[in-house]
This record gives structure tokens, sequence and C-alpha cells, in this order.
DNA sequence: CATTCGAATGTATAAATATTCTTTTCCCGC
DNA sequence: GCGGGAAAAGAATATTTATACATTCGAATG
């Protein structure tokens, strides 16, 4: 029975947003399995769900996913404290940070997905933005000037 | 303030496992702010910091990178607690894992490089290792019972 | 300055979750 | 079938987390 129950849970939480134990005990009541909400937490530990991330519901282990809001949010505390310099170059932003920070900041700044962003790349403390034209480009170190302030 | 105390408690988060507002209060009171459990709630949902998983800890959300040591290492601890059973069939070696682990296992698993590894599937409970040739299947097996037992 | 607005935080408490202890259920070997 | 033991689940409760409301603080504006 436990195992079915597992897999039924695993099912609801994949297919809709959970955000409380009880919740799950009415839809997997639906589904046939009348059991409490202790029965539900120890489930919930043994399949490794975790809980939190951007909307507070139960998620599978492995990827867990943000979204914009909180991309944005990580985005720009990374640059609060790793963002050394701006610079731009025609269609190109440079950005310096301190030393082996490039490739995070670059990831947080791919999970941002601001505007008028076309490609990145990341070396060892400086990232390349690519624009489509330099009139964005300075729109874009406007914005990213704006945001490291904060 | 507030950008500093969310960046401390990234860095306490990722050093060692905390596994209470509460305890991550201490810590962080240890770093110089003093804050109630209200703001750390507050916090916590701000950074998409994640809570569950295997040891109940809070992590922060996305991709976590580790280096190869450390990869290793995940991987063993999450093979003594998952792996229930080893198979193989010619070059294919199955590893039975509990309910909704097989993901987060083959994550592991591919994190650790193993040799003779060319390529992993995972479904709920299964994970498929393909090798090249029936010998390095063996030998796989082996490593991978020597690694469980530990 | 005083005023107002909004963000940040604290306080108190409600809500949610984990856990301890007990009961039930389900296999085995006899 | 019948103990004995382990796994599973329930009940009650302790612990943990989220939230409604109040307060403080700082910047912007008249």
């Amino acid at each position: 029975m436990k195992a079915r129950r597992q897999t039924a849970i695993l099912d609801i939480v994949r297919h809709e947003p959970i955000r409380s134990q009880e919740q799950l005990r009415l839809m997997i009541k639906a589904s046939g399995f009348d059991v409490t909400q202790a029965t539900l937490s120890r489930d919930i530990r043994e399949l490794g769900l975790v809980k939190g991330g951007a909307d507070g519901a139960y998620q599978p282990p492995g990827r867990v996913e943000v979204n914009g809001h909180t991309a944005k949010a990580m985005f720009q505390r990374a640059l609060a404290s790793q963002l050394r310099r701006i610079d731009r170059v025609q269609q190109l932003v440079l950005l310096k940070t301190g030393l082996g920070h490039a490739q995070s900041l670059c990831a947080a700044l791919d999970g941002a997905e601001l505007p008028d962003v076309v490609g990145t790349l990341a070396g060892e403390d400086t990232i390349l933005i690519i624009t489509p034209d330099a009139r964005r480009a300075r729109t874009l170190v406007k914005r990213l000037e704006e945001m490291s302030q904060t």
C-alpha cells in the first residue's frame, strides 16, 4: 500500500502545487488513500520531496525550478556582491568580477533573463554580454548599474 | 542590511546543514545579525531556499555545483542510503532504488563521473547504466557494491 | 522641519510539520 | 492456526514555520 500511495503522491505533487500536507491529504484521499498527516510527513521524507523554492510547494528532488522573480533577486544579490566594474564597447557590455566569480554571476545573469541580452560568455573574472546594438547596450549598462546599487 | 544578511544566510546554508530557522538564527547572530525567526522565514522565502531532501536541511535552489571529491562522496552516501539492488544484463547495469529516488541518485552518479559509464537513464525507481561491454559492466558492479557498503 | 509613505522588522499567534509513543497489520517459521 | 517480530500507520503532542498586525526607520516631499 505504501509504495502505491507514494507513487500517487509523486503524481499529485508533479501535477499541481501542493503547499501543505493537509492539502495533500485531501487530494490523496480523493485517489483512494485515507491516511493521516503523520503518514504523509513520513512519505514526504522517504520520497525526498523538497518544500520551498519559488512558490512554497512540494517538489520532487533534483531540479528545483526558480521562477523569474527569484532569479532576478538572486542575480541582483550576486551583482551587488561580485561586480567590480562595467564597461561598454559598441554593442558589447563587459562585467568585471572578483577572480573566479564570473561563472556564477553569469549563471545568475542568464537566469534573470534581462531584455536586450542576446548572449553571454564568462571567463575567470570577466563576463561578456552581447546586445543587439550600442543603444540597447547603453540601456543595459544603466539597468545593471541601478540593480547593483540596491 | 537585508542584502548582506541574506548573503550571509546563503553562506551558512551552503557550508553546513541547517535544519531549523532557530538554528540558523543562532548561527547568523554569531555573524553579527541579530534578527527574529520571522525575519529569517521571510529571507528564506526571498532567497528561494528549499527544505527537505535527503537530510531535511535548507538548501540553495538550482543546480549545486560540486567538485569531484565532493561529488563522489555525495554519490557514495546516496548510494548507501538509497540503493536496493544491483543487476547486470550484458553490458547494462540496473540499479534499483526506493521509489522516487532514482532521479536524484542518478544525478549523483553522473556527478561522480565513474569510469566505464557511457550513459545513464533514470526512471522512478530504476537506473539504467550503459557501459561499453559486459566485462566492464562486471567491474562497475563490483565497484558500486564496494561503495555502497562503506 | 513636519509629514507621509513604504520597506523592513518585531511581536504574537495561527498554521503546518515532525516526532514520540501506541496500536494495528502483515509476514514468517513453527 | 498461532506467537513473535518488524513494518506501517494512527493519536497526541512538541517543534517549527508562516502570517496578521504593530512598530520603526529612512527617504522624499511640501
